[in-house]
DNA sequence: CTGTTAGCGCCTTCAC
DNA sequence: GTGAAGGCGCTAACAG
């Protein structure tokens, strides 16, 4: 591989120079640019990102650590990222955590050690408050994504979450339903207590007496199915917090011979791809992923460009995606 | 950032000498090592991966470029070559080509110059041949994923693609059907292509003339609606060549008024998340995609321990998985 | 406008 | 069993 020292030569100038018309950090005389630029060409000579990483202790690049890649709201939020960064000329490296704290610190260990520039981290359910404690010393900077957490002094970008379940609630409450499931998962995931805090302030807004309401943090789907049992005492409306946990919900439908929208109404968060081409068509709080993950970019590389300003938090709206699994009419006839 | 001096000073011994405890490269009296070791504890020493890297030219890194790591399958490689990597410990970089040759060659060329030290590569459909040509030279090993390419000079890791649509072909001519739609897709993806020829090996064995049989190679949604219009001529099965064709097939039939099974049998490659929540529930050939991302490592660690021995092509059995979108037995009825 | 030079932090021969 | 020293390829003073 041809190096600075071998365009020199050939071009008949110093590696200084060579350096210089690269990175067009000083004026050079166009005779000697185009000399060297053929020199270039010629050898084929490319730059050592290493090299040139260590002597700068910068590396243009920045790292990404989700849950899983594969997770719709994650993958979208994947693609904001690479897009936001190819824009800006930095590169990504990506890393899974699995929802696993160990994994993430090791995710975040290498990549740190890979120095990049700066983090995006959506936190794993059981990421210990250490992991951001240890971080802090580092000089690169992080942005949290998805998963905030209050008072922190980092960048963050998240949905509203807490407003979207209000809302949602609002909708099947005007529906006629008054008793619900919510399958709320990890509440140490801070989306997911936003979100079941949302669940109560929509149950406020209606004067819906919380006590009727079933609240499922159990990962199993037997909680559920327990309480579909009983058809008197069942809820008319199932609200599922994530992608994952929707999976728990429509299993436990599925195992209790119960069918939407048919038997019970049934909502949830992010959802599943190509939510038309499927039934049920689930109705879904989706996030605007995409722009979530191209906004971190824009904290990390503002944050990244002014170190000093003070951390900012951004909510963005997510969309309420009606669909024929709350649509039906009858709860008042089954009631 | 303490660094390797540090730590020698604080021990009282010279760098090489820490350089060996660090890298277990020569023997050192435990008395010393010790010594070091809790200079290291002390300083809170991290190795420099970029120094140490750009020193032995070898990151311990390698590069996996996907057309798209949200899509199922690709998911779920992804999956298996990160738990490979890791099990080696390889550090995984990751890269979308969102099926653009353009992205493809940057992604490509942004790891090359990161120094991976090899390189997973899944081929976007418009691929041009350039991009391996000038890959050869590189002293970077690939490994192709997926997609494979007859009589390259590269580790290959794939599914028995042409096999698993003959079987497929099989089961559905046992149930009676005799008059197929194949929405092939972009046949200068060789995975599509092999699909393709498993389609007319299964007619021969059935004996069934390929003349009467539709296969699909417009990416929209047109050519088989029409083909659907005339109930008398209509094909009583749709086979997709991948998910994002079964998005286009499930498209077509719903704009149709079509259901499956009840008017036609669908069965698609590759298939969506959950496939039994939803319905329809297709019928699908999946791919043994964690393993065979695994697999991919395991060439390239394989290769890069002996970059000599001449390359590898494994294929890997799918399985057919038979579910209710092509399971009615009315066929003769219809005809 | 251009060249010389001193490292960045580490590994690795070569000497002892 | 341990140290000294050179250099990987590059950037950024510092000179001219």
């Amino acid at each position: 591989m041809a190096t600075m020292v071998d365009v020199a030569r050939i071009a008949g100038v110093s590696i200084s120079t060579v350096s210089h018309v690269l990175n067009g950090t000083r004026n050079v005389e166009p005779a000697t640019r185009k000399k060297v630029q053929s020199a270039i060409e010629q050898t084929g000579y490319r730059q050592d990102t290493l090299a040139r990483a260590m002597r700068r202790s910068r590396t243009e690049s920045i790292g990404l650590v989700v849950s899983d890649a594969g997770e719709p709201a994650f993958a979208e939020m994947v693609h904001g990222v690479e897009k936001a960064a190819a824009d800006r000329g930095l590169t990504l490296l990506l890393a899974n955590s699995a929802e696993d704290a160990d994994r993430e610190q090791r995710a975040v260990r290498t990549l740190l050690d890979r120095r990049v520039d700066g983090l995006i981290l959506a936190r794993a359910a059981a990421s210990p408050d250490s992991l951001l404690a240890g971080l802090r010393d580092d000089k690169a900077p992080i942005v949290l994504l998805d998963r905030l957490y209050r008072d922190l002094p980092f960048d963050q970008v998240g949905g509203e979450n807490r407003d979207s379940m209000r809302q949602l609630v609002g909708h099947l409450m005007s529906h006629g339903h008054r008793r619900f499931a919510v399958i709320a998962g990890d509440l140490r995931v801070p989306t997911l207590q936003e979100r079941l805090d949302g669940f109560f302030d929509g149950l406020r807004d209606g004067e819906v007496d919380p006590v009727d309401q079933l609240v499922i943090k159990d990962p199993s789907p037997n909680a559920l199915m327990h309480a579909l049992d009983d058809p008197a005492s069942r809820p008319t409306a199932v609200i599922a917090c994530s992608t994952p946990l929707a999976v728990q919900g429509l299993t436990a439908l599925e195992a209790s011979g119960l069918s939407t929208p048919a038997d019970i109404a049934f909502a949830t968060f992010d959802g599943f791809a190509y939510p038309d081409l499927f039934s049920p068509r689930l109705t879904t709080v989706r996030q605007p992923a995409f722009d979530m993950g191209a906004a971190a970019v824009g904290l990390l590389a503002d944050r990244l460009a002014s170190p000093d300003s003070s951390p900012r938090t951004l909510r963005l709206r997510q969309a309420l995606e009606l669909r024929e699994s709350t649509e039906l009419h009858s709860i008042g006839d089954r009631a």
